[in-house]
DNA sequence: GAGCCAGCATGATTTAGATCAATTCTGTGT
DNA sequence: ACACAGAATTGATCTAAATCATGCTGGCTC
């Protein structure tokens, strides 16, 4: 029996449905090719399991061709606070750049297949591409952007607010790489939302009844179907004040 | 009369007693020249004055000579959202890196002096300068930390806490740069505190009473003086749990 | 100096979401 | 196929902070 995984696993940067969204698109071939020799292509990693840990040296950042990850760090009490959820086509691993240490500690929430970027190659090859410096500063300014919104999510809005947005998010995101962006699974737990949007499990989960009852989403566990967008974005952009 | 405020302005980043914050500490003095002819020092800007505006495209990332900035994103509602408070030998300004548009508007806080650096000049001459380059991936990097910590502040923490932080923030910012770190004048106001922590006016100024009368703080509008260092520590990171 | 406005403090009341508690569901591993 | 720990839902109560309200202060203009 052989493994289905194979058959969706680029050999490399070429062929990739993600390519557009974590290469600068004016590569040319050459570039290409020589990039894609740096790139180490991973088998698929379980569910649950560790990428890096919160104090491992910095070596790569990770680009996703499947699955699912989620970033948290550990404050000084021992609680976790999560960062980030990261879908296919998206890079994580940035907040080892400083310091040459990983601040974040990353798991994978599904089965995930990652490509890494060593950092060290990296820099050596952009030296003599400095398209690719620039692509990625710009990767790492989205990735301050999103951490803004999500700043502004926690420090203003409501518990319903703050899940739309998530939704929401998750959607577009998910759009962009041409899948549903109105049906989907869910790969994290309500408790890793939660801790995300700084709500406790139980009002995550009345959020997401009150939504279904609203006629919003239809929400079967994990299965989510949105049904009424616009409405979403109201309550994800308060009319409030 | 002459202007006191030109004694304190650096001609060049020799002589900048924040060099060794806004530049990377490897930079011979060839290197330091060079750049130094890149780099626009502004004459100083008066308080609330505007630096740039959500949308404006992207010029220039800006290193604080003396004063303090705040920098805000205006939400879909038109309701501010402060992201961050920047003080001597800081920069800002990564957000418009992304589709070379600032996401956030910046204004000043008090009199201010920027070093202004210009992104077109700085490519072209890091280049030549690899480890300019490395070093700005740091500081944006840094940004990515500061604004981990603060999505971690929001979500899980009590309005003490937060206040508590943002204090103790400030304090090891300014220990930094070789500033009292007991001592200081906040630059903000506390709707800006507020904003920023996502509080109200009134929690804001209850907190700073209650840290009063704790012994904690000494507070007189917006002098500060921070009595029990170690108290605010715990209070901040908090036993709980 | 009178009057005015913005910033700050403080008291009374309300409320959204946390906490506590109990039950059902479900996926996972043996 | 079964058992069991964790995930999710739902309800009842409690609480921290928001909201509403009032007064104080200090800087500003006229």
């Amino acid at each position: 029996m052989r493994s289905p995984i194979l058959n969706i696993q680029p050999s490399n940067c070429h062929n990739c449905r993600m390519s557009a969204l974590c290469l600068p698109l004016a590569l040319d071939s050459s570039s290409l090719d020589r990039l894609d020799k740096v790139i180490e292509r991973g088998r698929p990693i379980h569910k649950n399991k560790y990428i890096f840990h919160g104090g491992d040296p910095f070596r790569a950042v990770y680009a996703i061709r499947s699955g699912a990850v989620k970033s948290f760090c550990i404050s000084d009490d021992g609680s976790e606070q999560v960062t980030g959820f990261y879908l296919p086509g998206e890079i994580f691993g940035w907040d080892g750049i400083d310091n040459n240490t990983h601040s974040n500690t990353a798991t994978t929430l599904e089965t995930t297949a990652l490509c890494e970027i060593p950092f060290a190659r990296f820099e050596e090859i952009s030296r003599t591409m400095p398209i690719l410096q620039k692509h990625f500063m710009r990767l790492m300014a989205k990735e301050l952007t999103s951490d803004q919104e999500l700043i502004g999510l926690l420090a203003k809005s409501s518990a319903e607010e703050r899940v739309a947005s998530l939704l929401l998010s998750l959607s577009s995101r998910l759009k962009r790489q041409h899948l549903s962006a109105t049906q989907f699974r869910l790969p994290m737990s309500r408790a890793d939302i939660g801790n995300y949007l700084g709500l406790t499990v139980e009002t995550v989960s009345r959020v997401f009844s009150r939504f279904q009852s609203f006629d919003l989403i239809l929400c079967d566990k994990k299965e989510i179907e949105i049904i009424n967008l616009n409405g979403l974005s109201a309550l994800a952009h308060k009319p409030k004040v």
